[in-house]
Formats: C-alpha cells, structure tokens, sequence
DNA sequence: AAATGACAAAATAGATAGATAATGTCAATT
DNA sequence: AATTGACATTATCTATCTATTTTGTCATTT
C-alpha cells in the first residue's frame, strides 16, 4: 500500500470515527484500532489529531470542488450547471451537520482548525462560478451587463445565497428543491 | 410612568447591558442597578432574567417586523420596496452580532430561549414578503405564473437568501450592497 | 524503511469543599 | 398598589486532589 493510499486510508477512518463519535472523544487510538494499527504510526503520517481533522477537511473540501468543476464543464444548460455545481458545493457540508449527532461539535472544531480552509475553498469555488458566469455571458446565454451586475458579484451572490439555504432544511432533498427554484429564479435575472 | 412604559424601561436597560457585557456577565441588580429601582421591583415586570431576555428578543422582532411592513407598502418600486423590508428584518441582527463583543454568547442564549419567537418573525414576515409578491404579480410589476415559481416560494427564497448574505459581512454597508445586487437580479428573474 | 511497544509528560475527568455571588420571595414601607 | 430591604435558597466560582486517559517520542523489532 502507497503511502499516500495509506494516508487516505487513515483519513477516512478519521472521517468515520468524527462522524460517530465526535472530535473530542476520537482518541489517536480509536483511529488507528478502526484500522487495524499501531497508534505510534499515525504520527508518521500526521503531527497531531488536529492534522488529521484539517486533513479529512481539506479532502472533503478538494473532492467537493472538483465535482463542483465538473459539473460546470457539462454540456447541460447554464442553469442546470449551476444548480449542480451548488449542490455539488454545499451538499456534502449540508449533509454532514445534518446527519451526524455530533454537527454542533464538528462545527465547533471546524471554526477553529479550519478557518483557512474554508475561506480558501469558499474563494476558489466563486472564482470557478465567476468564470463560468463570464463564459456564459459571451455565449449570449446570459447578459451580465443587462442584469447590471458583475460576474464576481453575480458568483458570491450565488455562493452566499446558496448557503442561506441550508437553514432549517432537515434533509438534503428540502435543500435541493430550494437550490434548484432558486436558480431558476436567479439566472433568469441575469439578463 | 405607565406600566408599559416601565416594561419598555427595563427591555431598554438590559438590552444595552446585555450587549455590553453578554447575558451570563449581567445580573438582575446590573439592570436595576442602571434604571436606579431596586432588584426586587424587576420580578414585579417579568419572572425571571429568561424572561427578560426573551421580552428584549420579541420587541426586537416587532419592531422589524413593523418597520419592514412599512417598507413593502410604500409606492416604490418592487425592488426598492423588497430591498428595504429585507434589511429592516435582517439588518437589526445582523447589526446585533457583528457590533457586540459578546455576540457569540448572545447567539448561543438566542437558540436556548427564543427559538420559537425567531420561527415566528421568520414565517410571519414570509408571509409578508408573500402577499407583497402576488400583488405585484396581480399588478404586472412582475410575473409569478412565467417565472414558474409560487409567491410563498419566492418568498421563502428571498428569506433565506438575505439571511445567508450576511455571512462573513464585517460591516451592515457590505451586507446593504449585497442585498440591493440580489435583489435587482432576483425580482429581474421573477417574470 | 515502516511499524511497534514502552515510557514519561500532559491533559481530562470526577470529587470535595469553602467562599462568593445571584436568585426568587415576602413582609414591611412609602 | 408599587416599591423595597432583608432573608433563605440556589448557583457559580476557585482551588485542590486523585485516578484515569491520552498524547508524543523514543529505542527496538520486523
């Protein structure tokens, strides 16, 4: 086994054990137990717990941004592209706090490890959904200067008003519903 | 001084301590301390400091709801008329958190003591928002039945939209510009 | 070289106790 | 009738202690 297999490997244990048990009572040996290890190995693979919780972030940020990429490069229409590439942004978190016992202690430790991470992701994925906006505008599929607003603002708006969403939607299926109106609405306005 | 007028008094005085000092920091005696009664007067207005800090949350909420009524029946345009009642909901809490030191614990107490009265301004102005929409729609000022979405739909959408454009807004003249673009390009898509 | 067992250091949990602060009530006052 | 001072009760802090768990780092093994 690789040793970047083997990282993976130890961040999915990781990701799994949070998911259940929470961060604070996930021990270094609960992880290394769930797979079958030595706890002393882990640190050759990461300093600390803390470096494995910003690693299963990181992965599950990456992963989600690279769907949300594909899903803008499809052939489909711009308002399906969008609604899928939100979807594909916002879903894994949405679904992550929803399901797990432990959402509000998650969200804790994310706000405190995790703050780089976030901004990055959040900035890299509205410069994803600007470019497109751009594209699409020179396609004629939309008119940005019409609607009167910028393709960097139309994208954090998008971004933004995507999460709002989330609020109080108890399942994935309520927020899909919502993401898919709203885009609707939304890209008909852009000109 | 009347009997409500006391009430408000006392609202006035531990709304400001509260964002002073956070909820848990201030006692019964700060706030009776700071109107210059005695402690025990208090209990003679409200049962307890919950209590308290419950009546603050509903006139909150009632005065933004009041202030965003007005907003929606006056004769601007349905943008204008839509982009002041969102930041008279929304603009009050955003400004609650961002100015006060103790935000976080306010937020914290908010979802222990007063999640049903948050539910309540939340579907009451939906509501608001809702009627708003289907008399533009009657008028012609916009067109729900071609934009293919309900006016509680849209409503809810706008909602929660502003809500989330808040997010990692340091000041409420950010959170203004992101409501005024959203909306021009939102009410753009409504028919 | 990668993995481990063993070890010292550090962190956490639980219990106890004394001191201080805040609460809610009520009879007395204005 | 509204307001208050005073009181008993309850809650919150602070410190200390012990036991247990968890951590991070070795030298040693495979």
């Amino acid at each position: 086994m690789t040793k970047d297999a083997k990282r993976e490997a130890i961040l999915a244990a990781a990701n799994e054990q949070f998911r259940q048990y929470g961060y604070r009572k996930t021990s270094m040996d609960d992880i290394s137990t769930r797979l079958g290890i030595s706890r002393a190995s882990l640190y050759s693979y990461f300093d600390n717990k803390d470096a494995i919780f910003r690693g299963v972030s990181i992965a599950t940020h990456e992963q989600a941004l690279l769907a949300a990429q594909g899903c803008l490069t499809e052939t489909h229409g711009l308002p399906q592209r969008i609604e899928n590439a939100l979807l594909a942004r916002h879903g894994p978190f949405q679904n992550a706090v929803v399901q797990s016992a432990h959402g509000g202690e998650l969200f804790d430790e994310y706000s405190r490890l995790c703050g780089d991470i976030v901004v990055d992701s959040h900035s890299r994925f509205q410069a994803m959904l600007a470019t497109a906006l751009k594209a699409a505008s020179r396609n004629g599929e939309i008119n940005l200067k019409v609607a009167g607003v910028s393709a960097v603002a139309a994208a954090e708006l998008l971004n933004l008003a995507a999460a709002g969403l989330k609020h109080g939607a108890s399942d994935l299926v309520t927020f899909e519903k919502r993401v898919r109106r709203f885009v609707g609405v939304f890209v008909g306005g852009l000109g």
